[in-house]
DNA sequence: CTAACGTACAACCAAATGGTTGTAGATCAG
DNA sequence: CTGATCTACAACCATTTGGTTGTACGTTAG
């Protein structure tokens, strides 16, 4: 397909993770500086295991990696998963903009 | 502003309908070409009523539009929940490069 | 008019999600 | 060593999600 990047579980993950606005909120502090868990944690209202969940979340779906030092977990953001996104999206708008001067597309309106 | 970011809730719905294929698959086919909501559901090996429910996550999340077009609805693609996923991972896109610490940054990304 | 088609919507179900509390293991400070 | 801190993970709960079937209603075709 087209605008396939890839495998479709993996997208999965990467905009499940991105639709909780925790979630995006941790990717945008940790795209700019390093966090602990409970570094993270603290800047939320609940609990400690929430955030250590939505941090999973989001590591599963690489957009963020975690990194033990000392007794500490460092979170820091991953390109990667945000990359996975962001070209699929791009191929959503190379499609919409490609429909604009389609004759195909008026023929195959009926088509189903 | 040229580009309305929208509310919280509102790009929960815009990624939240994004992280299932099947809607994912409906949004890159009324990008190019309109379809009814019928003609969707003969696409995949679902009832009708789900693909109905799929259809009605994207309108929510104003990634499609429905109209009225005698017994048949009509699905066509809308830019505006696109454009705005869009540009909130161009944002991230920009914190991400606004880092600070370059030079780690880009040994992560060699890993990547 | 009648039958078939396309849609809407309700009721139901299993599984996933987002939160909680509690317990337990490492690691650091004193 | 002892105690505080940070993390991991299990169990539990309420709500949402993604699917089903069944019913009802407007619209088109014959």
């Amino acid at each position: 397909m087209v605008v396939d990047q890839g495998s479709a579980p993996d997208i999965d993950k990467v905009f499940q993770a991105l639709a909780d606005s925790t979630r995006r909120d941790i990717v945008s502090r940790v795209a700019t500086s390093e966090f602990s868990v409970s570094g993270l944690a603290s800047l939320y209202a609940m609990s400690f295991a929430a955030v250590q969940k939505h941090v999973a979340v989001l590591e599963r779906a690489s957009l963020v990696t975690k990194e033990k030092r000392g007794r500490e977990q460092i979170v820091r953001g991953n390109h990667e998963g945000l990359a996975k996104a962001r070209s699929l999206l791009d191929g959503y708008e190379a499609l919409w903009r490609q429909r604009a001067g389609l004759i195909v597309d008026l023929l195959n309106e009926k088509q189903a």
